[in-house]
DNA sequence: GCAAAAGTGTTGGAAATACACCCATGT
DNA sequence: ACATGGGTGTATTTCCAACACTTTTGC
C-alpha cells in the first residue's frame, strides 16, 4: 500500500510513523461482512433471511452481517456470523466478492465483503428466530433490502459455477446419500435437467464416492443405495486443468 | 448488515440513527485497494511493482495500492490508482479477493482489496517512475513487502484461470496480433508448451478472430496474417456452460 | 539455398450424449 | 398386480491429441 493521493511523488520513503497517522486518520470506513447461507431442503435450494434491522427497510429481507471487528479478521467476522445464527461452526465458508458503492447504505458509508456459506439444513434448526430468521426458496428471492439483491445474485452465480467444477455440494447434503439426491441437488442448483444414467456414470467415472453399503429406508419403491464423498481421495486426484474454453 | 455483537437479538427494528451511530463509532477500518497490473512483452508475462513506501520494507518491492477514499467508490478508488500510475483509465480492471488479517499492516488494521489489470505494456510509458516502478518478470517476483507475496500470488492463479475460460488475453496484445504472438500469450501465463495447430485449430472455431488482411512486417521469416478480436460477436455467443468437471 | 517460422489435414482414442429395458420395494 | 423410481449397457457423435510436410520470407 502506498500513500500517494495526487499522483506527484517525492519521498520515496516513509517512516511507519507516517504512514500509521494516516491509517489512523479520519480516513477510515465502516466495513461490513455478508453473508449468503445457502441450504438445502425438499429438493430446492433455500437461502437463509432475515428482516431488516432498518425502518427504511422495515417490509424488506436481508442478508445476515455485521461489522467487522477493529481487532478481527475478515474471515473470522464470517464465522461469527455463522455461529451466531446458525449455531454452526464447522461449515464451508468461502469469500466471494467485496462492494464498496458510496451509496449503498443509508446509514453512511460501509463496504461490505460478501461470503458463502453451504450448510446441511438438516443437521441444525435455527434456534435464535429474531427478525424471522428463516430459509427461503432461492427462486422466490427479489428485492431484499440495500443492495443485497446484487450481492445475492453474485454469489447464487458464483454458487452455480462453483458446484460445476468444485465438490461443494456435498456440504449440503447429509454425509450419506443416494445419487439421486446428489442429482437433485445439481439439478436444483443449476436450475436444468439431466439424464440419470449419464449423471450416475460421470459420478461413479470420478471415483470419489464410497458405497458404505446401505439402502435408503421407508422410501415407497426400491430403495437406493447410500454413498458418502471421498475427500480424502478428491484431494490428491484434483486435475490440474489446462485448455481454452471460453 | 445487522449490528448484533453477542447473539442475542432484542430489538426487531432499528432507527437510521441507531446504526448511523454505530457506522460512525470508532468501529472503522482503514480500506486499501492494491492493483496487480499485468503486462506482457519479449514474450514474457510481467508486473508492475514499486518499493514499499515504508522503511521496514525499504528494500522490498510491493504492489500499487492507496487507501480508499471517504467518499470514493471502491471500484473508482482502482481506476484511480491505475490512471496515476500508468496514466491509462480505459483499461480491463477487475476486483479479485479482499484481505483482512488483523496484522498483514505494520502500520495498523488496514484491510485491503486486491485488483487485476491487464494492459499492453506497448501502448503506455511509463512516466511516474517515483519508488522505481517498472515492470518485474512474473517468474522472478519472490518475498514481496507485506503480505503482497500472497496477494500477487492470489492474483496471478486468478488469471491463469481466467484466461481460459475469458478472452481476457487480448488485453494484454496490440490490437492487431498474429496467432503466434496469442499462443505466446497463453504459453507465458499457463507456463506450457501448446499444439500450434490445435491451437490454430481451436481459435479459428471460436470463430472470434477477424482476419484484417494485414501481415507482420519486418519479421526475419515467413510474415504471419494479422487479426483483432471481435468482442461484439464474443458477447452474442458466450456459452453458457453446464457440465461437471471437478 | 538456407534458416525460420507460417500454414495446413488426418487419424485414433476418449468422453459426452442419447436412449430402453428389467428390477426391487411398498401399497 | 401395479406404481415408483433404482439400476444397468450400447451405439453414435463430438471433441481432443498427436503428428509431418510444404510454403513464404529475409538473409
Amino acid at each position: 500500500m502506498t500513500t500517494v493521493a495526487n499522483g506527484k511523488m517525492t519521498k520515496p520513503v516513509k517512516s511507519l510513523m507516517a504512514i500509521q497517522s494516516e491509517v489512523q486518520s479520519s480516513n477510515r470506513i465502516a466495513l461490513s461482512v455478508d453473508c449468503v447461507i445457502f441450504g438445502f431442503d425438499e429438493n430446492k435450494l433455500k437461502v437463509l433471511l432475515i428482516r431488516s434491522d432498518l425502518k427504511k427497510y422495515q417490509s424488506k429481507w436481508s442478508l445476515l452481517g455485521d461489522l467487522v471487528g477493529q481487532h478481527e479478521d475478515l474471515d473470522a467476522a464470517a464465522y461469527r456470523i455463522l455461529k451466531q445464527r446458525t449455531g454452526l461452526d464447522d461449515v464451508y465458508l468461502e469469500q466471494v466478492h467485496s462492494f464498496g458503492s458510496v451509496s449503498r447504505h443509508p446509514a453512511g458509508r460501509v463496504v461490505t465483503v460478501a461470503y458463502c456459506s453451504l450448510i446441511n439444513v438438516r443437521h441444525h434448526k435455527l434456534k435464535i428466530l429474531d427478525n424471522e430468521l428463516h430459509w427461503h426458496d432461492v427462486q422466490s428471492v427479489t428485492d431484499l433490502a440495500f443492495d443485497h439483491q446484487q450481492i445475492f445474485n453474485a454469489c447464487y452465480q458464483w454458487l452455480q459455477k462453483r458446484i460445476q467444477e468444485h465438490p461443494l455440494g456435498f456440504n449440503l447434503l447429509p454425509k450419506k446419500f443416494s445419487l439421486r439426491d446428489l442429482q437433485n441437488l445439481y439439478e436444483a442448483i443449476l436450475d436444468t435437467k439431466m439424464d440419470r444414467r449419464n449423471f450416475r456414470k460421470k459420478f461413479f467415472a470420478m471415483d470419489f464416492l464410497i458405497d458404505i453399503d446401505e439402502m435408503e429406508q421407508d422410501v415407497p419403491h426400491r430403495p437406493g443405495k447410500l454413498y458418502k464423498f471421498n475427500y480424502d481421495k478428491y484431494e490428491k486426484k484434483k486435475k490440474k486443468w489446462v485448455g481454452i474454453d471460453f
